[in-house]
DNA sequence: GTCGTTTAGTTTGGCACCGAACAAATAGGG
DNA sequence: CCCTATTTGTTCGGTGCCAAACTAAACGAC
């Protein structure tokens, strides 16, 4: 499979020319070799070492094209999308939910809310029947911005996945889902056998 | 636990892992409907959105799980010890070049290398036959932590790929190459910098 | 009632990360 | 030579992001 440049100079060291494509494979083996020479004997795993290294790769990639592209005519970071996307879907929830929803730290969130109800994009409130809550929901502005957004974000989805076939985008998101999965299931520094199930977190 | 899974509840809230696999496409459709309700005929590209939303989710999921385990007992963020890890592979090289192996901007490169030389574990080096370049290398230290910490983080690799097999793991790259190709076409706007990008390792 | 305890958000301190503006060194044309 | 253009790395201002400390509200046992 063609290979980007990226990952041309990633494998290839000094040649920096984007030609030698044909040989990737050479250039993964000598990568490999001068790690394995360094470990004496300790067995690596160079498949899965790709495997988990496409996934954080693609996922930047994915993100900064994002932000550069389609968020950029709003002034959206990722995460700031994420927000508007997750209560257009949703609807009005607490903080704590919505951090939930987006993966972030609550006290991130705090932060990005500051950001987004600066530009009137989202409205909080405390809950009246519980003066601890607040209440995050979009504007009637942010209600724009996003039905605006998600269509051309959507069709920038689309362009990522383009060459891959309607079973092979289901079959990635099949192998996705394992990894999540596992990473979900690792053991926590702190207990041995959580007490909440990691997993479930929201 | 927080973090991750943020756009993992984004497609299925709630839920939990393992096998309400049927009560996930439920929450699918809910969501999908509401969705299009909102767009007033407006194709939406349900399979890409999840593909790319999966991504972005393990992505995070490994990072985040890599940083409190693997890599927290010798203080590393994911982003100093790819920085640590590309020297060891192919030696000390300009910062420029290893900005682009990593897919940092070469700003925030500056800021890490001081993190990493404050530590001693990167060495920085003016090049005599170029005044203007910096040549970062492994120290000793560096070199002894990367090598101690890269065995661990490769069986950390291993279990997050657990559960595929050996076919599934390649094929997950090869998916995510295309994705990555893809980014990578996408044009910017201002600079024309091909091979930037993405973090990476290889 | 009133004192812990728990729960919900915010604040704080710190690193990671970006792009744009900058300074220093080099390269090339006259 | 000088003068300009280019390249290399750093600095600067700003967000995103986290974990831990903190504040305020609600709950619960007396």
């Amino acid at each position: 499979m063609l290979d980007n440049d990226a990952e041309a100079e990633a494998t290839a060291p000094a040649g920096d020319t984007a030609d030698d494509t044909a040989d990737d494979t050479a250039q993964y083996l000598d990568a490999e070799r001068d790690i394995e020479a360094r470990l004496a004997g300790e067995p690596i795993d160079f498949e899965a070492n790709r495997a988990i290294s496409n996934i954080y790769r693609a996922a930047s990639a994915v993100r900064t094209r994002a932000e550069q592209g389609v968020l950029s005519t709003e002034g959206l970071s990722w995460g700031g999308f994420t927000i508007l996307w997750v209560l257009w879907v949703w609807g009005r929830m607490t903080t704590a939910r919505l951090a939930g929803e987006c993966g972030l730290a609550k006290g991130t969130l705090t932060g990005m809310l500051n950001t987004l109800e600066r530009r009137d994009l989202v409205v909080r409130a405390t809950d009246p029947a519980d003066r601890r809550r607040v209440l995050v929901s979009l504007s009637t502005e942010g209600e724009r911005v996003i039905s605006t957004v998600y269509p051309e974000f959507n069709r920038y989805e689309v362009e990522m996945v383009d060459g891959l076939s309607d079973a092979e985008a289901r079959e990635l998101s099949r192998l996705l889902r394992i990894v999540v999965t596992n990473a979900s299931r690792i053991e926590t520094p702190s207990t041995e056998t959580p007490p909440t199930d990691p997993a479930s977190n929201a």
